[in-house]
DNA sequence: ATCCTCATGTGAGATTTTCTCACATGAAGC
DNA sequence: GCTTCATGTGAGAAAATCTCACATGAGGAT
């Protein structure tokens, strides 16, 4: 037998897109056209002289020949990512990459994003506001934090915090428009955070005012928009006990009611199960799970009841 | 992180230099330049923005960031190569490339290729004559059959036969001169299948006849050669109770004398332990294995004893 | 049946990677 | 000092990879 491998970088893309099941989706995976994927696919059919998909449908169909190869490809090209990863990356040095859910990120991350360079000085952090799940699977990607249930397929998710939500305004605004009932609600902006104003209803049926008519409201894209519009004195917020802890400690932000309820969803903190043995991974994944600790034992205030009750203070 | 893979090319050109312990070694198995291996080396050290081996003396030695890494890459391309065997060997098709002992192979196997050819038609053998075991490391070769002490280190090894040593000549020869004792004997030509004699040495210590005077003798290379030289009745050689065996029972060669002697040596059969695995090599090894044992079934006489009487039936 | 969308194939040319070649440096041995 | 051997490097050639534009065909909606 003359060659004992085959072509490489032909077998990357035949592994990409029988993993995929695509021509179409291992391009993207690749960053390359369809074409390109096609044309090393049949390149290696060529050199290994054998058929490795079958042809007719629409999509393409692993052969039996392929189906033999695939398992093992699949495994081996693990393993060199996987050894690469490691190699690449000393505990405490090199490039770490983060989505975050964009008000995680501005309220509560980036403030204390000094205590994490502290002590990783060496880690250089590449942060983007997203709650996209599909970061997940970006080779891009290294960390994701996610507002959701949790229920991502192929990932390594571990629960970060739970959330309470209530409304929140600026101490300015609460000045010249007092809000002491329901009935004050209504002549106030609600400010959705949500795309469909779900988490509002949520709060308004626990405090029996499902039906507050609604005079003006805007619904601003994320939390994060609807926090700082709520900061700027544009109207009424759902704060939470993460995002807004700090702005209300600090007056910025003040609860006019006492109520608040569970969300539906939390906060998780995710990565791909080959990313989190990454020791650059884990110094950032037990950083952020500390810090919410240390948050809780350096100021039990923040906890919602006691939260709640600042406005009385 | 951008990309989990390393480019692969580069890798390999590491990876082979690594193993080899050196660039030039690699270039050859990799039927490259030198030159080639050093820049794909570069190539990935720039890619990956990891030095991985130190460069002082005259050999390359791994960092601890290149030791990190290989031994995965080493495993993951043999696998890689496992698989592309296992997936391009059908059990009964395709290419299978043997070396063997020269005696053996054109007075044993040759003979008997009619049988293995009917049994499976879609192999094609490559037979080469050659008593290397360096081929056992080589890619292009699957199986080796090789005559020795079978002490070859990271090989699939298994005995094949032991080997009774006895004086063999040609009826002409033997007319026109005869050979009753050893005092015959000086005036024939020995001819040696070996490079120094060793084993005509051990057939006369055996015959109490160490010292008997050598008028003439002919060193032929290997043991081919020697019997060949035997049929032509150019003197006296040693045969076996293998490659000699058909020989003397077609009355080609006579046994003039009753001492056989055991070889130091064996016939071995053997490969590399990934190539044991494959299919088309199980059945090649299974066949010559069965072919023996149907040898001595089929004709008892072929045993040393038996065979020393042939003269006298 | 027609039209649209989506998926994959293919040839030609552009771009990138791989390779050769020739020269270079340095270590080790005689 | 000289020779041999090992590896590095730049420039240009050759091969591999990629893009682009066009093509075909399947499936679904009308």
């Amino acid at each position: 037998m003359t060659s004992r491998l085959p072509p490489l970088n032909p077998l990357r893309a035949f592994e990409a897109t029988a993993r995929r099941g695509s021509v179409s989706a291992a391009a993207r995976e690749l960053n390359v056209t369809h074409g390109a994927v096609s044309h090393q696919i049949k390149a290696l059919e060529v050199s290994l002289n054998v058929t490795l998909f079958e042809r007719g449908a629409k999509r393409l169909k692993l052969t039996s020949e392929g189906a033999l190869l695939l398992p093992a490809v699949t495994q081996a090209f693990g393993e060199i990512a996987a050894a690469t990863a490691q190699m690449r990356r000393p505990a405490t040095t090199g490039e770490l990459s983060i989505t975050c859910v964009p008000a995680l990120l501005s309220f509560w991350i980036v403030p204390r994003l000094n205590s994490f360079t502290e002590q990783f000085p060496g880690v250089r952090l590449k942060l983007s506001a997203s709650n996209d799940p599909a970061h997940l699977h970006s080779p891009d990607v290294d960390v994701c934090i996610l507002y959701g249930d949790g229920n991502w397929p192929d990932a390594w998710t571990r629960l970060w915090s739970n959330l309470q939500l209530f409304p929140v305004a600026s101490p300015t605004l609460l000045n010249s428009r007092p809000l002491r009932s329901m009935r004050d609600l209504e002549d106030h902006v609600l400010l959705h955070g949500d795309a469909d104003g779900r988490e509002w209803n949520i709060w308004l049926a626990a405090a029996d005012a499902i039906d507050l008519p609604r005079r003006q409201q805007h619904f601003m894209g994320d939390a994060r928009f609807s926090t700082e519009a709520a900061l700027h004195g544009q109207g009424i917020a759902l704060g939470d006990t993460i995002t807004a802890s700090n702005l209300i400690a600090r007056g910025e932000l003040i609860v006019p009611f006492d109520l608040s309820v569970t969300a539906n969803h939390a906060f998780y903190v995710a990565c791909r199960p080959a990313m989190r043995a990454t020791p650059i991974v884990r110094v950032f994944i037990d950083w952020i799970f500390a810090s919410l600790e240390a948050d809780h034992l350096a100021e039990p205030q923040t906890s919602a009841r006691t939260l709640l009750r600042s406005r009385r203070g």
